[in-house]
DNA sequence: AAGATGTTCAACCGCGGGCCC
DNA sequence: TGGGCCCGCGGTTGAACATCT
């Protein structure tokens, strides 16, 4: 043990004294009434102060990681994986500084989801998840996996919304949302789900449309630049695929969930997906180091149910 | 049904940096 | 300036839960 924790911990009497492990409700209850009433910070004096046998670091933890009232639980969205995605590609393991873009979301539960979801998929398509090309891969395949998600995500809640108003065929709705190209080199035309809106309203009543979320209606100003800034890079790097183009055998299922996990009312032409994404239908190599890509991508491999 | 294996996430650890005396 | 103390970060662990065989 180091001597600067010795020093937190104070003599060995007291570190036998201090209990470690899961948390009980009772002292959940201490730390929280104590910070209500004296604030939070000091943590060693707050610890002692609240009568709880625990050492400050083990308070700051737990109030920060669990009980704070802002703590957002459940899975995170789409948008905050797209997100923690483009942030991490920018400042790497920077959980803390990542976390500050994810209001609610604990820099933890951050480092928590890429060590176990993101590393996860890496391993299986046995690249190194820190290496070029699996940034490449996430860029590529991963981050148009989720904004499909959030697009499908959109799509069913305005279907949703127009069943339950007697709205109008949603089959055209959504092949209409799906047509144009758009700038932004991971999004279908643009945000498809306003434009279905859209052409609700003009059959129907446009105050009433405007009142409904878009798919980025979860997002903050701030995360939505951010996510716009996604737009400025390039879309697919040409050295994870070769330009020796050919019909590629998986071509029919990649991109498009072959077990259809989380695509339940999704049923779209891979290559129109393709094109309405301004993704280049770049080449499969069938030798060499991107077998992977052949091995896994077209398999269950960046399916949505990881996401 | 039960044991084995895999996954998730709360919690811990070590370390570096900042502040204060 | 240097030592003591505290805070916060990133890496790691392990218990609980889920899934597989």
């Amino acid at each position: 043990m180091s001597i600067s924790t010795k020093r937190e911990l104070g003599s060995n009497e007291e570190e036998s004294e201090l209990r470690r492990g899961p948390w009980t409700l009772e002292e959940d209850s201490l730390l929280i009434h104590y910070i209500t009433c004296h604030g939070e910070g000091r943590w060693n004096m707050l610890a002692k102060s609240a009568g709880l046998k625990r050492s400050g670091k083990s308070c700051r933890l737990r109030w920060l990681n669990y009980l704070k009232p802002d703590i957002k639980r459940g899975n995170l969205s789409p948008q905050e994986q797209l997100l923690i995605l483009e942030l991490h590609s920018k400042w790497g393991n920077r959980w803390s500084k990542i976390a500050q873009h994810l209001p609610g979301r604990t820099d933890n539960e951050i480092k928590n989801y890429w060590r176990t979801r993101v590393q996860k998929q890496a391993r299986q398509l046995n690249i190194e998840s820190g290496s070029k090309r699996f940034i490449d891969a996430v860029k590529c395949f991963w981050m148009p996996r989720l904004l499909q998600k959030m697009e499908q995500d959109s799509f069913l809640s305005s279907y949703s919304s127009m069943t339950n108003m007697n709205f109008g065929n949603s089959a055209e709705a959504s092949t209409s949302s799906m047509s144009n190209t758009s700038n932004f080199p991971y999004l279908p035309s643009s945000t498809p789900p306003q434009e279905l809106f859209i052409d609700a309203a003009n059959a129907n009543n446009l105050s009433t449309m405007s009142s409904h979320t878009n798919a980025f209606s979860n997002l903050d100003s701030l995360q939505f630049s951010q996510l716009l800034e996604i737009s400025e890079q390039p879309t697919c790097p040409p050295n994870v695929f070769e330009n020796n183009v050919y019909n590629n055998p998986i071509q029919d299922n990649w991109f498009v969930d072959t077990n259809n996990y989380g695509m339940q009312g999704l049923n779209m032409d891979p290559l129109q997906v393709m094109e309405s994404y301004d993704i280049p239908q770049f080449a499969f190599q069938a030798e060499g180091n991107d077998e992977w890509m052949l091995d896994n991508m077209g398999d269950t491999l960046w399916n949505m149910n990881t996401m």
